[in-house]
DNA sequence: TCATAGCTACTTTTT
DNA sequence: GTAGCTATGA
């Protein structure tokens, strides 16, 4: 057997050697999934000879995608690896449409906008139209814009539906028909589409031109799709268009993972897959690899009580683990803080290290509580999510100049630097701009080079052809200089460094100093040796570094292996895994979410967030709860979640949430919170978080009545310690960073552990 | 034209 | 709680 087959399960050995026809493989949690996927790809070509040109595979995040590509490489070599196809839909798609932009009216160097963007452009909308963004909310007009793409709606469908129609008057917002029109008409204009235009516009592209169907027909042989469950219907119909010649499409999903519906996923692309082609293999992956039977058990019995999923059981031969933990505090700031305690407590205890640990929460604000107690108690941790660095203002402000430089139709771009840094362009004149583009179906970049004809006069003139005259010098040197000798200038020229860099506050140090970091993003670009991905344009200048940044959002992700608490939303731990998972906020309204509780629907979406949330966890998994909460700047009072209640009683220790956690909260308890019990008394062994089913256990260990935590600088090798935990022990060796030394150490009882420094507690008693 | 004080509005968000 | 926008005064 090749080498690269071996250590497979059964189903997973299957699901691998399948070779022609669809095939739908349903991976639960941690059951594999990726290494099938890439196995997969190995075994087509190394068994099968496909060529690598002829295998398309698509992922949701660029990581995936990276991670798919590295395990490929690995095995086949870089050289038979680069040409496959393996990317997000967005990439990729983005990826063809430039080669194909002029067939749809784009340039080939199309703008890509993000959702701030686009929502921008909705703003500039509405105003022109005259209707009041009170009833307009930009989110929401994005939102069903960006619903009836994913929908395959255009503007003309839109308008001729009835049942939207009523539905938008029914909402007292009947013009969004026009706002999408004349939103899709400025996008063209400007040159740009928004991310979902890039799903649509492949979808217009390959039915609307046949030759260009044909040739990706026969080019993607075999295609492969990772997280099918989180499809929606743009990209179904797209898959459907490729596939139609060979049939050879792969899908790999979990039902029981859909949690993406609110941006346009249809979970009914997974169940109904077997229904899409004749004689659809269906495998099921169903041994979990990642977790404790404990959490597994919970995990089934959660899911089970949805209705509508492919029925699987998931099981595994791990350990049986210890139960789940529930943890009741009165209010949110006990919360944070008795999980940066716990997190203390168990890196102590268990030599776990910070990047071990996890804390997941149903929506960003609840990261705060957290962040506080965690600064506190001195552990580091990272919060993923939020703003991505390329949202960032100071970020965006300077991209939008290499922007507008690469497109000067990109209306956005032109209007976020054109009085930034000031330069006397004020309000007036900007107004008065976009009205003259307006009014002569001009681009407002148009208007500004002819100024003097508009009628501007000689003060306003003279800024504006300043202004005017530093773009074009950028522009006429993009020929002849790449990405970052080009971006150095127009930083330095523009005075937007120099404007950052005057402003001595500490948001505008850490302002200047993420401009920096994009400047060293961009020399990193222009450094890189070229990779196929860049053949196709003009390799190291500004439009080619604007392609490849413009889908990119998470520069944060690189450092997944820094020893760091995470703290994320359970939406972007989906994917991932950790040795002790912490899962806060386990009140009604909050999760499930005061929006989601109204319909079977929604409700069981937030209940596979909830099964998502479960099975990240390999060891542990405590779940919290806070009686009192501050939401919106008020405090809620909360009742503990209905999804508590779904965990079976004899995998869920309630001795952290006081005896009545099952019912209403009542008014006496407070006295005798489990967050008090939890700090008299910290280390009780039948209350502290044991591992002793997952690793070997530890002889307990009575710390001496004199011990005294020495400092840890003294500390060399061959020194006698004592430590609170593990008892006597021998340094053996001393390694580590200056600021994060390790020791290891040979305990008597308890053999050799690697111990941190910075957070151990060790007594020297012998040097 | 610019700086600042108040008012408002908020789920999740791979791209 | 806080970001982000609007109205106001300098």
């Amino acid at each position: 057997m090749e080498q690269y087959l071996i250590g497979l399960n059964e189903s997973q050995h299957r699901a691998v050697l399948h070779k022609n026809g669809p095939i739908m493989i349903i991976a639960g949690a941690g059951s594999g999934k990726t290494k099938v996927l890439t196995t997969r790809i190995i075994h087509l070509m190394a068994e099968h000879k496909v060529d690598a040109f002829n295998i398309l595979a698509l992922t949701f995040t660029n990581k995936a995608a990276a991670e798919m590509k590295a395990r490929v490489e690995n095995i086949l070599g870089n050289t038979e690896a680069r040409n496959l196809y393996i990317g997000t839909f967005h990439s990729v798609f983005a990826r063809i449409l430039r080669g194909e932009a002029t067939k749809l009216g784009y340039p080939s160097n199309f703008t890509i906008y993000d959702t701030d963007d686009a929502k921008s452009v909705i703003k500039a909308v509405l105003k022109e139209m005259n209707l009041d963004d009170k009833t307009y909310k930009p989110n929401t007009v994005y939102n069903r814009i960006s619903e009836a793409k994913n929908n395959l709606v255009g503007p003309a469908e839109y308008a001729a539906d009835s049942m939207l129609k009523q539905e938008d008057a029914r909402s007292n917002r009947p013009a969004i028909a026009e706002i999408y029109d004349a939103y899709a008409r400025r996008c063209f204009k400007n040159g740009a589409m928004d991310f979902d235009d890039l799903l649509f516009k492949m979808y217009l592209l390959l039915k609307n031109f046949p030759e260009a169907l044909s040739k990706y027909q026969h080019k993607f042989k075999y295609i492969l799709i990772d997280e099918y469950q989180d499809t929606n219907p743009a990209q179904y119909e797209v898959i459907k268009l490729l596939g139609a010649m060979h049939e050879n499409v792969c899908v790999v999903g979990d039902d029981a993972q859909s949690i993406y519906s609110f941006r346009g996923a249809t979970i009914q692309n997974i169940l109904q897959f077997n229904k899409d082609y004749d004689d659809v293999e269906i495998v099921k992956l169903e041994q979990n690899y990642r977790s404790t039977k404990n959490i597994i058990h919970v995990a089934n019995e959660v899911i089970s009580k949805n209705k509508e999923q492919i029925p699987k059981q998931l099981f595994t031969e791990n350990a049986e683990g210890e139960k789940i933990k529930l943890i009741r505090t009165m209010t949110d700031n006990d919360e944070g803080k008795i999980v940066a305690d716990t997190i203390q407590e168990q890196k102590l205890r268990d030599h776990f290290f910070n990047r071990d640990f996890a804390i997941l929460y149903r929506t960003n604000a609840q990261s705060r509580s957290y962040e506080e107690a965690l600064r506190r108690m001195g552990i580091a941790y990272r919060i993923y999510g939020g703003l991505s660095f390329y949202q960032r203002k100071e970020v965006k402000d300077f991209l939008a100049y290499l922007r507008l430089v690469v497109n000067p139709n990109d209306e956005e771009a032109l209007k976020r630097v054109i009085n930034y840094p000031v330069r006397g362009i004020g309000k007036t004149t900007i107004d008065k701009a976009i009205l003259f583009a307006n009014d002569n179906k001009v681009s407002m970049w148009e208007v500004l080079v002819r100024a003097k004809e508009f009628g501007f006069r000689s003060g306003t003139l003279e800024t504006l052809d300043a202004f005017v005259y530093s773009i074009k010098m950028y522009q006429s040197e993009m020929p002849i200089k790449n990405a970052y000798d080009l971006a150095f200038i127009i930083g330095k020229n523009s005075g937007l460094v120099k404007d950052l860099f005057n402003d001595k506050t500490s948001e505008g140090l850490a302002r200047y100093e993420n401009v920096q970091e994009l400047m060293n993003s961009i020399k990193e670009f222009t450094e890189t040796p070229t990779n196929e991905e860049s053949g196709e344009v003009g390799d190291k200048g500004l439009g080619t570094y604007l392609q490849q940044i413009s889908l990119l959002t998470d520069v944060d992700d690189q450092n997944t292996n820094e020893d760091v608490v995470k703290l994320m939303t359970i939406h972007a731990a989906k994917g991932l895994e950790f040795p002790v998972v912490f899962l806060g906020g386990l009140e009604e309204n909050l999760f499930p979410n005061a929006m989601s509780i109204h319909s079977r629907e929604d409700l069981e979406e937030e209940r596979r967030l909830f099964y998502v949330a479960i099975t990240r966890a390999k060891q542990h998994l405590c779940l919290t709860y806070s009686n009192t909460r501050y939401r919106f700047g008020q405090l809620q009072q909360n009742d503990p979640s209905r999804f508590i209640d779904e965990i079976p009683d004899t995998h869920l220790d309630r001795s952290y949430a006081g005896n009545n956690s099952k019912n209403r909260p009542s008014e006496g308890w407070a006295g005798g919170s489990a967050f008090d019990r939890m700090h008299r008394k910290p280390s009780v062994p039948s209350a502290s978080f044991s591992i002793s089913s997952v690793r070997p256990a530890n002889k307990e260990h009575i710390p001496t009545d004199n011990f005294i935590a020495s400092d840890m600088k003294e500390l060399r090798e061959g020194h006698r310690v004592e430590h609170m935990k593990f008892g006597f022990g021998n340094v053996v060796k001393m390694e580590g960073a200056a600021h994060n030394p390790i020791a290891t150490i040979e305990f008597d009882q308890n053999g050799r552990k690697k111990i941190m420094l910075n957070y151990a507690r060790l007594m020297i008693i012998e040097s």
